[in-house]
DNA sequence: GCAATGACTGGATACAATCCCAGGCTGTAT
DNA sequence: ATACAGCCTGGGATTGTATCCAGTCATTGC
């Protein structure tokens, strides 16, 4: 999707991902420019405009040190190549899922859970970052890890991963001959109805486990 | 150590940690003050000094945002590097613990998850497998593995694993002097109001994460 | 009774920080 | 040749933010 880093903006984010790790929260422009020997603040803030546009941070306008990792990693030394293919690096954690492209496109893996995928039955093939709370009776929070297998073979009143007109979301299946219902486990979130005839639904996966407190602890 | 916060300095603790943990960035004067209902940042100012008098934070003398969590109580702090200490068995999982008896002894273990212990944080020591739905709203389902760090310095509104009186359970802490109370996570359940002075309670641990799936599958 | 402390309001000030504008210099693609 | 993007200097307006000062009110220990 995004052009990759240039080396200069590859050691702006490092540094940014650095001192919030140092330090527990982001620089400021002027902090950028001091250390990467910059003589004018505007040069960071150049740079922090083309990490957003590229979607490696997220700026919230008008606030100080207002830099996001989407990812939520601060890990040490990150270069966004760390991606090396699975063998034992364990389940590869997927969040943000854009829409239109495929789930386990390398753009959306952001770290890797040190898990072994037959831990959970049937095996689990990646972790899926939910957001929103639409499940929360069901135990699923937001931010919690959805273990998935991958498989169009679902039943009535499983957990699926499914992808409606480009938009993926975690529901509970139901099935009624052509007519498939995704039920919310919250009251606040109405089912959410399709006509098989008329609409495309595609399972991307069953839901076997559920992660909670990967880095951040409990709420 | 030093003295135990007060009521309103544990509120003021727990929005830095929540907001900190939700952005990546620690809040402003103002921002805790709009937050709690202060009208003036000086509220907050001065809770912040009380805070860190008594060493739970440090701030940095003109420095915007510039609150520190020592402990590491943040997403940003994570290594999730994996040292191959006791990787191999992973952590054990402790279930149907007896009355009276020692929650880490053998005859408890039955098996173990492979997992890295430092994947939370503070790392887990041990699962407990938890028995009823009395944490339902958190997210916490019967049969759920809770990975649990041992300590005893737990705070307000953390989700914490007790023992009264030989009686292991897992609820949210609340302290008000003398006397703490146990709340669960779900209406029907009533909380368990100890006065410390007469009762018995034990604090076995500190909730850092859940684990739903080994073996069976979601429901 | 009195001092000390916690928990605020309200106002003020100086600096920190974001963000805009106007350039310049280097490549690379058209 | 020209256009364009990346990368940087320098300056400046505007807002964000930390920090101080002067009080009020209630509670607690002495």
């Amino acid at each position: 999707m995004s052009r990759p880093l240039t080396a200069r903006q590859q050691t702006v984010y490092d540094f940014i991902v650095k001192t919030m790790a140092e330090f527990g929260y982001p620089p400021t422009r002027a902090e950028i420019a001091r250390a990467l020997g910059f003589r004018s603040p505007n040069a960071a803030e150049e740079h922090l405009r083309a990490l957003d546009r590229k979607g490696v941070i997220r700026m919230i306008p008008g606030t100080s040190r207002g830099i996001r990792l989407p990812a939520g990693e601060t890990e040490s030394e990150v270069t966004a190549e760390t991606r090396s293919e699975d063998a034992d690096a364990g389940l590869p954690i997927v969040g943000n899922v854009a829409a239109g492209s495929p789930i386990l496109a390398a753009e959306h893996i952001d770290r890797y859970c040190p898990m072994p995928a037959d831990y959970f039955t049937p095996k689990a093939d990646y972790l899926l970052r939910v957001r929103g709370l639409s499940m929360k009776d069901a135990g699923i929070l937001d931010g919690d890890l959805l273990a998935v297998h991958r498989t169009q073979d679902v039943r009535d009143g499983q957990i699926v991963v499914a992808r409606i007109e480009d938009d993926v979301t975690v529901k509970r299946f139901q099935r009624h001959g052509s007519h498939v219902t995704l039920v919310a486990e919250n009251p606040d979130f109405a089912p959410i109805e399709i006509d098989l005839e008329n609409e495309h639904l595609e399972i991307e996966g069953l839901g076997v486990g559920v992660i909670r407190g990967g880095g951040s602890g409990l709420q």
